[in-house]
DNA sequence: AAAAAAATGTGATCCATATCACAAATATAA
DNA sequence: TTATATTTGTGATATGGATCACATTTTTTT
């Protein structure tokens, strides 16, 4: 299953790891390993110890954790990405979980290598500083919108984001199911399903399967915004 | 109002800072200014530009962000602390608020100062990676909890938070009066205060004025986690 | 100490969503 | 291709908490 990487030539590279020179690469290169997933496969698993550093190249996964009453997606990640950084430096054990949702290639980079990149890269180590910190503003906004808005403005907002940010096109294959897209907007599969029948209904969205097409994305935004 | 610090003879210094050396301590001393704040003063404003690194030496602050229809308090800050620091790599506009909630004592660095700092000595940069990380997990399950519980689990986590966390004492002054715990924890004045009259009248805590004695740790424990 | 402002308590009503309970439709495995 | 499992659609009903509307208490200002 996993690869010797060549790093160097690599053409997914994080932000961070452009700041590195060749001799670091090589070493980075020495002590990563490049291994394919498919749906469904668990990268990080809550409640179990973090041994590497995981480093999304391709794909996507969701960031999850088991909440009191159920499970919170707390966000999707579109590579290329690291995965848990913050529980490489905050905690010894995986606060979360992070699952493949759609086919991902993942880098495994020892935790050892990575540290000592840190200590003797400083280019390298703001990058990944920069990286975790915008990670945590977006969280912070995520953690608000959920909290605040009604369902049809959130499902407004997944529908905008798999368009805008992850897929980058009008017309997409949806990832998650529809009691996934409710653990990740906080609400029952039934409303999700009410909801996409009613923007469908209103000729916002076209769903057919799970392929679905944006046709007007004006009332997606207003209703994102206004509930 | 500014002080000018002593860094080298502090006692509340960051575990990050006492990674530094004398000289680095120095110069961070003459680049830094100690201001005394009252509660209600505001540190960081949203949608301002950040220009400093702010360090709450000593006090109380809370942080939040105007949502799409009310505020709402992130978390509650407690020294000796970081104010921002995300703001600080991840946006040059600030993201978020953060306001006093009891008398205060703050650090301001200078952001080039600190970026210094963390360029030239690792063990300063990974600590304040690591305090970064630390503070973003906390978010996660906070975000989880404040989506997932009913309003008597989440006044239970307020009070319990407030007693064991914040002010490690059975009695204490509520620094937020109930409009705030409901920015805190999603959920109207009204409510808030209602729950707090039946926690009240069922023993598990004392009520006078602002003042709150823990009664029966135990029961809102058994509150917390079941609802 | 009086007046004004802010914070709190409490009933009555309303509403967005959860939950329950199935039917129908898709996807997956045998 | 049939059988089985998973996902989705939709009505009926229940409910936690929001909202509204005041009364009361506490705090702050003058």
């Amino acid at each position: 299953m996993a690869m010797k990487t060549n790093c160097l030539e690599c053409a997914l590279k994080s932000k961070a790891a452009l700041k590195l020179n060749d001799k670091e690469i090589k070493k980075l290169s020495f002590n990563c390993a490049l291994v394919r997933f498919k749906k469904g496969d668990s990268l990080i698993k809550q409640g179990t110890f973090s041994t590497n550093v995981a480093y999304l190249r391709s794909g996507l996964a969701k960031l999850h954790i088991a909440g009191p009453y159920h499970e919170q997606i707390v966000r999707i990640v579109n590579a290329p990405n690291y995965l848990g950084l913050p529980i490489t430096f905050g905690d010894k054990i995986n606060n979360y979980s992070v699952t493949v949702i759609d086919v991902a290639e993942v880098c495994f980079i020892d935790i050892k290598t990575f540290r000592y990149l840190l200590r003797t890269n400083p280019d390298f180590a703001y990058e990944i500083m920069m990286d975790i910190c915008r990670t945590e503003l977006e969280v912070y906004n995520r953690c608000v919108n959920r909290t605040q808005k009604h369902i049809r403005g959130k499902i407004a907002d997944v529908m905008l984001e798999m368009s805008e940010t992850i897929y980058k096109s009008d017309v997409f294959r949806m990832p998650l199911n529809q009691e996934e897209i409710g653990n990740l907007i906080d609400s029952s599969r039934e409303s999700v399903s009410r909801v996409i029948t009613e923007f469908e209904k209103d000729g916002i969205i076209g769903v057919s399967g799970k392929k679905i097409e944006i046709k007007n994305k004006k009332s997606l935004i207003l209703i994102s915004e206004n509930g």
